[in-house]
DNA sequence: TGTACATCAGTGAACGCGCGTTCACTGATGTAC
DNA sequence: TGTACATCAGTGAACGCGCGTTCACTGATGTAC
């Protein structure tokens, strides 16, 4: 076994984390096993007690990575109403519907995350707070707290017009739902600039 | 053992399927186990495949009778934008929220449904048309097809609402998200009638 | 420069447990005589 | 009315398997001398 430099753990680290984000929102929290999840990320099952306390720890570490990157993703876009509406419309698409793995967190978790013990729940919230803060900020600079629960339920809108979205069997409908997902998105964006 | 006569088999059955719903609502349809689903019905293990041929036939027809119960629910309400709204204000209440074992199959589960095989994905798109074709008509009598699509994303606004409320640990805030969401599907509702 | 050693990330077998599923069996029943 | 029997819903032990977790061990490393 070779030996590394004392980055060569966190970045192992590093790399579990973000192949168990994927993991999991593939196949569920509960349908991930740990031993999957270490050999996603070309270990073995015994070295993953080197790097977390319990699969719980991991579950909140790699949720609250996956938060930290579509926060990445969401500021990419840029400020203003044009830049959230084509954010609103990358979001509610085909593609991310049909590419968990690559999507939202909360999309692909949020029922199973509701279900988690208190410390995980609270990192998700740490970590949606963050995104959503920092859109608020940029969708109302002169008064972001009040701006904070209006972000916050059009990101629920989006979450469950996906998860729906990609429930249905009835293709046509399910894209029929997206659409009309991004219409009541945007309207409800106007709606609170309006007041 | 007593036997009793041709309705009892069917009695148990049904028994079964309405304790599975709440466990599979409350712990998860992965955190629910076939020794303990048979024990919520007062059986043991084996007594199981007498009655459904494997765990993912019960998760379909489980959930199916849930969305059954729920239609039942919500046509309970008057028709008209009285009603709607009354519906709106019990959905995204607190009291669902606390109470997922009593609640919205769709809230509970959606997104561990999205990961079930297309046989469950389909018993659930069957069922949910019929909740929301219900509602659709009543709320638009003369065009129940077009208000189909507006009645599904306010069900998916709802169901992504009630899910991220219960998944914040702030109390304040996940109060805040629920009042917030009632406006927004309002909003939603008087949007697709207006046009 | 060469050798002995402490370090420590990672290995892989094993722990007890619960999973979904199967099956030989039980025992109260309604029916046949 | 009384006895023998076929029925069949439900029992409970067992199957192989994967779960989360533990631990004795490996072996390449940088360091000490």
């Amino acid at each position: 076994m070779v030996r590394y430099g004392k980055e060569h753990k966190q970045a192992t680290r590093q790399r579990i984390i973000e192949t168990a984000g994927r993991r999991f929102k593939r196949d569920g929290i509960d349908g991930s096993g740990v031993a999957t999840l270490m050999k996603d990320a070309g270990l073995t099952n015994g070295a993953f007690y080197a790097h977390f306390e319990s699969k719980e720890d991991l579950v909140a570490t790699a949720v609250s990575e996956q938060l930290r990157g579509q926060r990445e993703w969401l500021t990419s876009f840029e400020p203003g109403r044009a830049g959230i509406e084509a954010m609103v419309h990358t979001y509610l698409s085909p593609e991310h519907r049909d590419n968990p793995e690559d999507g939202c967190p909360s999309a692909a978790l949020l029922d199973e995350l509701s279900r988690c013990a208190d410390p995980t729940k609270q990192a998700y919230t740490d970590s949606v707070l963050g995104i959503i803060d920092d859109i608020a900020a940029r969708l109302s600079p002169h008064d972001p707290q009040s701006a904070r629960v209006t972000v916050l339920s059009i990101y629920a809108l989006m979450v469950g017009t996906l998860q729906l979205s990609r429930t249905l069997v009835d293709r046509q409908l399910a894209d029929d739902v997206l659409e009309q997902g991004i219409r009541n998105a945007l309207a409800v964006l106007d709606a609170a600039s309006a007041s």
